[in-house]
Formats: structure tokens, sequence, C-alpha cells
DNA sequence: AAAAAAATTTAGACTTGTCTAAATTTGTTA
DNA sequence: TAACAAATTTAGACAAGTCTAAATTTTTTT
């Protein structure tokens, strides 16, 4: 049994060593959860002690098994959260966030389990991120990023790399969303704007914002 | 906004309060969370300074306006949660207190707000007990205990006073829930027993058992 | 009304998680 | 590779919430 602020610093740890190699370094979880980089080491070594993590002084963190489990298992209830919000309380996927950040604490295995299957077991969130089942284990299908798709050829909006509010706004008011088909017709050379169709519409996005897309092709 | 801690005060406040006239004593706070009677006066004092109780030492507290809104407010969560959890996640009335002791600490109003609308406005939570609306407002009909029901005379089940998972699954195994329909058939003045005819079969039950369960005449 | 019992508070300590400031280690650059 | 910069850790402090043990106040009993 975690404190919240033992699961907080484990799924920060699981986010961050999938989107980089090797170790996980104690000042980017500092910036993860917003921390100073002595709050972070205290924290490693109590990890430590409970087995969930392996760490070595000035060398960082990784995840053990039971780590990655439990990290799982509140990205499970954090991403089934989501999905209730606004599948059922008209919640927009720019607001979810914040309230599922404290739901996913709540410690009923009866409760997560049902609650999955009163949605009817979703492989995916709002924002198109997989939700793991109740043996922990994920559907993830393999999607590029909007700016690697090739020139002209069609592929569909499966996700987003930033879940900030801002952006997801951004992209409700560019009527882009999961399941929006997406089209590079032209890459600016000199800003590497682009050109795209989304939808029945065309407009233009900047590298920054390609960058933030998944895509399927 | 309050701590975990400070919510769980005003609520056994508020409970202890209206099941007793005058001030609220420590040692009743005290063993209605569980913690030594000097935690307790640690509390009182903090709840004081943020104005939630007034206070006087060797006194006990009362509830100001401020904390009688707060702990409405905790109550109103937790029993919106209970209703969800019977109506939609399969779980039985004696399985929810546990897990809404949880939830109710959850802070977004608009998450309250859409789940009472989900749930259609409800006024009564699985045990019976009136859910504030969104005003703070509960609707209480009258209700008295099934020992004040004079023999002969039809009640409905309305309510339980005890809450425990032992006494709500003996009413279950009883066949007695909301709603049941009750009658006392005669009175023991040997020991205050009861044979009731509770919905289509008559038993037998003591005292203890009848003073736990709310009916309207 | 004095003595005893019960309730309450105070004092001091502990735990968890955090911080700042200083010290140490690692890496990077000249 | 020596010096500097960046990252990390240590040391000591603090706040919240709890505890035990001792002191104080209130209530009850005789």
């Amino acid at each position: 049994m975690q404190t919240l602020s033992t699961e907080d610093y484990l799924k920060a740890i699981y986010h961050v060593s999938q989107s980089s190699s090797g170790a996980v370094a104690t000042t980017s979880i500092a910036k993860q959860i917003g921390a100073k980089p002595s709050s972070v080491t205290d924290m490693f070594k109590k990890l430590s002690d409970q087995n969930l993590v392996k760490y070595q002084k000035y060398q960082g963190v990784s995840l053990t098994n039971e780590g990655i489990k439990t990290a799982l298992r509140i990205i499970r209830k954090h991403r089934l959260w989501e999905s209730f919000l606004v599948s059922h309380l008209n919640f927009n996927w720019d607001e979810v966030h914040q309230v599922a950040e404290q739901l996913e604490h709540i410690q009923s295995e009866k409760l997560t389990n049902e609650l999955e299957r009163f949605l009817d077991y979703p492989t995916h969130d709002p924002h198109g991120d997989p939700i793991p089942n109740r043996a922990l284990f994920m559907k993830t299908f393999n999607k590029i990023l909007l700016t690697e798709l090739p020139v002209n050829k069609e592929g569909v909006c499966i996700g987003v790399k930033d879940n900030s509010s801002d952006f997801l706004r951004y992209l409700d008011r560019r009527q882009i969303g999961i399941g929006t088909t997406l089209q590079v017709l032209h890459r600016e050379d000199f800003d590497d704007s682009l050109h795209i169709q989304a939808g029945k519409s065309t407009l233009m996005i900047t590298k920054k914002t390609a960058e933030n897309i998944y895509v399927k092709p």
C-alpha cells in the first residue's frame, strides 16, 4: 500500500522512462513532480527501500517489476476515470486531467474493475492513450508523429503527446481530435510549417504543433 | 481548501452534533475518528483558527456556519458516490462506505454536480440518508424507529441507523431493505423482541435490531 | 464539600514529505 | 587534463498530524 506521494513518483518515473532511455535522472522527476531535486533524492531512497526502484547514487533510478506494476495500476485508474468523465459526465478532454490526478489514488480494486466494465472495457482514453487491462497489459498500436507522415499520405489522428489544456483547446478550435483524418499537403522548408488537410478543412500548423500529434498512417 | 484530515474532523463533528445536543466533546470525536483525545484537541485548535468551529477549552466544539457548509459539501459527495456505486457499479449497500470515504474528498465542483445530474438528482442514498442538493439543503422526511411503531400499524423502511456491514448484511439475509413494508405483529414483554411482518414473510427480531431501523408510518 | 474519577489539555517526541544552503560528484569545455 | 558548470546528495530545518506521558480542569461520588 503506497502513499499518495509515492504513487505520484512512481507514475512520474514510469512516464519519464517511457520517453527516454536508460536510468531516470533526479532533475527530470523534480520537473515532472514540481519538487526540488533534494526532495526527489529523499524519495528515491524511500522507493528503493521498498524495492519499487533500483537506485544508485548519482545514477538515477529505474523501476523494478513491482514498481512498474504499481505505476501501471495507477495509470489504469487514471485513464479509466478520464474516459468516464468524458463519456458520462460532460467533461471536455482538456478538463479531465486534474480531476483524474485525484481519482487515480482511490484504492478499491472492485471499483476499478466495475468502472472498466461499466465503460465496456475501453482500450484508449480520451487523449488516445492506451488503458492497461486488468492484467496490466495495454495494446499500443504503432503510431508516428504528424511530422513524420509523408507528404500527401493520409493518416488518422490517434493521440497527442502534449496533454496540456492549452494545446487540447487549440486543437478543438482547429477541429482536430481523435479520429480526425489528416494529410500533409505541403511542408514549408523555410520554417517547417505544414499545410494540412484536417477532415474537410485545410489549415496551416507549426512544426511544434505537428510534433505533438500522433497519427496512424 | 481543507486537508483530508480537517474534512474528516468536520464531518465527524457534524454527525456527532446531529445525534446529541450541545457542544461536541473531545472524546466523542476521538472515538469517531479513531484518534487519541490529545490529537483531537490539537485539531480543534486548528479548526478554530480557521473559523470552522467555535472552541472553548474543556467545553468542546460546535460548528460555525462555514463549518456546517464544509461538512455538508463532504456529506453530499459521500452520499452521491454511494448512490453511484450501488446504482451503476454493482456494489451492495454494505460495501460502499469505505470507498465513499475516499471519494468524498475529491475536489471538483463540476464533478460533483455532473455526478448528481448523471444520477438524476437523487434525494436519498442507498441507506436512506438524505443527499444535500447543490444549495446544501436536504429533504428529511419524518421517520421513527421501528421500536416506536404501534403494534399492527404498517410502516415502510426508509433508513437505518447503524450502517455497519454486519448489520446491513443481516438485514439482507432477512430480506429487509429500503422500501420494505414492515408491521409489528407482537411485542414480547419478556425480552422486548418483536414478531414482525416484513414484506411477505414473518420473522422475529431483537430490540437492538428494531432500534436501528427507521420507518415511515 | 472533599475526594476520586473522568475528561481534557499541555509538553515533548516522532513520521512523512518538503525546503534551503552547503558539500560532493559527474560531465563538459577549453 | 584541469577548471568550470551542472547535477546530485547531505545536513539541518520546518509543517502537518499523530502519539505518549504528565498536568490540569471538570464532573461525579461519597
